[in-house]
DNA sequence: CTGAAAGCGCTTACAG
DNA sequence: CTGAAAGCGCTTACAG
């Protein structure tokens, strides 16, 4: 039981203790070449008690390897929901965790991936997890051309990209039928940039939802690619003055300004118009009357989307797509 | 120019390109050891043509260095702004990218510190950052035993830890001057745990300000340590019964719940009750009214302290405490 | 000013 | 089943 030892112990004082080569050693810790089981058990006896850990950075030289994953985080702390990203990195932590990775970061703001290229440029990293996508992604460009495995969280229609996505149309599509089936018949959609596929996605749900039930979106009451509060704000007053009688928002930053919008007014809901989300976070939950949303799981997908980035390092092959499921949930604002 | 070389080229193959050692072409690049200006020239001329660019990891590695700096962010997404998190890592990777180092990233739920255990016994990282910093501190009393070099983000009271904070203290004192000095006597302060150092620097402020202007703080009116949103509102309503006439919120989350609780009684801000927050984010941004805050720089405090932990790796001594400026933000919920 | 050689701490054909 | 040796891609005394 010695303590304190500074200097941090090799292989090559396992193997020398013991009398065996370093081979051996290694091969004892990997398990892989053939071994006799005895002197297995003796170098993993020996590294136990003293508490010897391979060094994870030789190993990777020796292997090509770095045991590294790149996860890049959107730098636009306004428009996004960092509670989900702190979930789903939480997630892909556990996961990465499990199979003796580590997570690099990396945050990038949209027009700018260089945070991402200097990681991938000193080859720090055996992959890579993009925690959003745009319609034209320079990101997904970046990591094709440099033929990194990678997999994105949210959808993309590049071509032989590894996705994992919630259903962000069905759900959508689910809670537009919702509120048309309560009889609101005007309904407003609000919202954020299509750049990002997951509003085309919304976008597409909230479509759907119409022509499934026979009726039609009235593209006057699309207020798209709003991007500011002031912007939002003057359609909000549009979306009154045209008697609407519900907004749907495409995201909770935006039914937030909407929220302030309406208190300003004076108008009540759900009592003079009804409100939805098509996202649920932190930012509504102290919200008076409470606010029918969309919930998703965070956790599950940064998990997923780990595991399907491992399988693709392991040289296996994965879905191209997965899509995640949902919850529709019911609340005051539209009642 | 030639493109698509899949193999990445490596020194060796510099230096037979050009008819050198190894060593010449890491000293050119390096700038370390004597070199021929001629040589280098030619070295980094050439090295620029072809892109080179040297492997970090086999670098470190012969240096017994991992060019990384391990950032721990805390798990619990509910008590904590994320965007002053996401705020200050974009601050940290600024400084950290600039110096040639990328960040590894453990989340860490307060209970639990294996993430970070995990990094450090991969000796993956040269510094740690830690986010924040409780009273008692396991994750401070892990990093010291192992002696290595970290900066806290947050006060401490451990000996010899190098931390960055803005001062909260002061903060605190001037908000809690100013609402003193409206006239308000009756001041409740509702919030956090004292757990956390950032909640011990806003009470000794809050405290400070009554005994400088020869007031007493009253201790019934002093709320701390609620876990959860429902012991939140039943302060709330004591507040209400004691007939104070301004709460102060140790944070945002709090502050959210209080406001929620005060639209759900009809209790009107600033009307009949002045509300303020020692914190400001996005959070309550879109609040009806504004609410008086106090307001940080978390870029800086980022860049700050991964500055700090780049001067220790790199064997300088540098200033144990360091204290970061503040803002006082007057608003409509305290005229 | 420049290079051969040993070393950082591992892995992995190749032999035996 | 085990080991000597070469290799991963760098750096750095040590000589010259």
């Amino acid at each position: 039981m010695e303590k304190e030892e500074k200097k941090n112990i090799t292989i090559a004082d396992v193997a020398e203790a013991l009398g065996v080569s370093r081979t051996t050693v290694s091969r004892a810790i990997s398990g892989k070449g053939r071994i006799g089981k005895e002197t297995r058990d003796r170098v993993l006896a020996y590294i136990e008690e003293h508490d010897y850990k391979p060094n994870v950075i030789a190993k990777g030289l020796a292997q090509s390897k770095t045991y590294n994953l790149c996860v890049v985080m959107p730098g636009e702390y306004d428009v996004v929901d960092l509670a989900f990203f702190q979930e789903c990195l939480f997630g892909i932590q556990e996961i990465a965790g499990m199979m003796e990775y580590d997570l690099l970061l990396s945050i990038c703001k949209s027009n700018d991936i260089s945070p991402l290229e200097r990681i991938v440029a000193n080859r720090k990293v055996d992959g890579v997890l993009l925690m959003r996508t745009f319609v034209k992604d320079t990101q997904i460009e970046f990591l094709l051309e440099k033929e990194l495995p990678f997999v994105t969280i949210g959808s993309s229609d590049y071509e032989g990209v590894v996705s994992v996505d919630h259903n962000h149309r069905s759900a959508c599509r689910e809670l537009t039928s919702i509120i048309l089936m309560k009889q609101m018949n005007k309904i407003a959609l609000i919202g954020g940039d299509e750049g990002y596929m997951v509003n085309r996605s919304r976008l597409g749900g909230f479509k759907e939802a119409h022509e499934k039930m026979g009726r039609k979106s009235d593209d006057a009451l699309l207020f798209l690619n709003l991007d500011n509060n002031i912007m939002v704000d003057k359609k909000v007053d549009e979306i009154l003055n045209q008697g609407a009688d519900c907004i749907l928002c495409m995201d909770d930053a935006v039914c937030s300004r909407v929220l302030k919008k309406l208190r300003e007014k004076h108008v009540k809901v759900p009592d003079d118009i009804r409100v939805a989300s098509f996202y649920n976070s932190t930012v509504l939950e102290n919200n008076v009357p409470t606010i029918t949303s969309l919930s998703f799981d965070a956790k599950e997908i940064g998990m997923v989307a780990c595991r399907l980035l491992l399988d693709m390092i392991e040289g296996l092959t994965v879905e191209q797509k997965t899509l995640l499921s949902y919850e529709v949930v019911l609340k005051e604002s539209t009642e």
